[in-house]
DNA sequence: AGTTAGTTTAGAGTTATTCTAATTTATATC
DNA sequence: GATATAAATTAGAATAACTCTAAACTAACT
């Protein structure tokens, strides 16, 4: 059986076990936002974008709970916050560490694809702290 | 006359100076908040840790003036934003380049010392759009 | 001193997000 | 399969960080 007859046969068992795994019930909303996230590419969204999208896909989710999914995603580690923007949330489902372009006029954020960045020498975290990350963001704008 | 005497006698000039190169008018508001931005070492803060310093110096300013001004300044290269949290915008004083630290905890952002880190190979941008900075957040956390 | 463009401000408005408490649902148990 | 219960969803209110508006004020020029 081929990976797509998988996926036409059983749409929903990849992100059910994804979900069981994290300790998520997949429930009918739950199930609806993870196959939108994790089936396919990786992506970039907000709760906005992302609500948008699972209203086009005729499931009717709140916008709470898109909040509430997001955060237990991204707190199972399915998800990770990109901070790029001090006035919205972006969230990616590739969690392995890389890095972004954000532009500025448009909002887009992308990926800097492996081997074209490089962070050397990190510094060690000041005392009393420990690291949790690391992030490099160019912001990029349209046109001149 | 030596550097301190200068601050005594005069204690605003540097500070109108700067504002007035800056096209900005040299207003009793605009200059508490540039003297306590620009007179001494540099800083990093937000509109309400801002807004709270002129306040407990006895100059009365609105929050609305406070934000006016720290988007001002920033227009006019007095101040960049450093983005590392998407629920509040923080400024810095150095608007040379340079990366930080910042604490998911406490809020607090610092500096990483220079050449404490280097990011190498930078990547061109995308087709169509330009370069406009480029950040490395180092997220840390206070204890284990 | 008079004029005016620039500035400040209170308060209302906006937007993204969180909270609350009532309803609904997934799942374990009978 | 019905029942119990903890987990999840939701509408709508609340919050927080800004932004806007339009009236009052002031810096700076004449
Ligand atoms: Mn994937
Ligand atoms: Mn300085
Ligand atoms: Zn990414
Ligand atoms: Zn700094």
């Amino acid at each position: 059986m081929s990976i797509q007859e998988q996926h036409v046969d059983r749409p929903y068992t990849g992100v059910i076990e994804r979900l069981k795994n994290a300790g998520l019930r997949p429930t009918r909303q739950r199930l609806a936002l993870a196959k939108l996230l994790f089936d396919g590419d990786d992506r970039h969204i907000t709760a906005e974008t992302l609500h948008a999208e699972v209203m086009a896909a005729n499931v009717r989710v709140s916008l709470a709970t898109v909040y509430n999914a997001l955060h237990q995603f991204t707190r199972s580690g399915l998800l990770r916050e990109v901070v790029v923007d001090s006035s919205r949330a972006y969230f990616d489902t590739n969690t392995t560490g890389h890095h972004h372009f954000f532009d500025e006029d448009t909002g887009d954020l992308s990926d800097i694809p492996d081997g074209e960045i490089s962070v050397s020498s990190l510094p060690g975290a000041p005392i009393g702290k420990v690291l949790s990350g690391v992030e490099v963001v160019v912001r990029v704008r349209s046109q001149q």
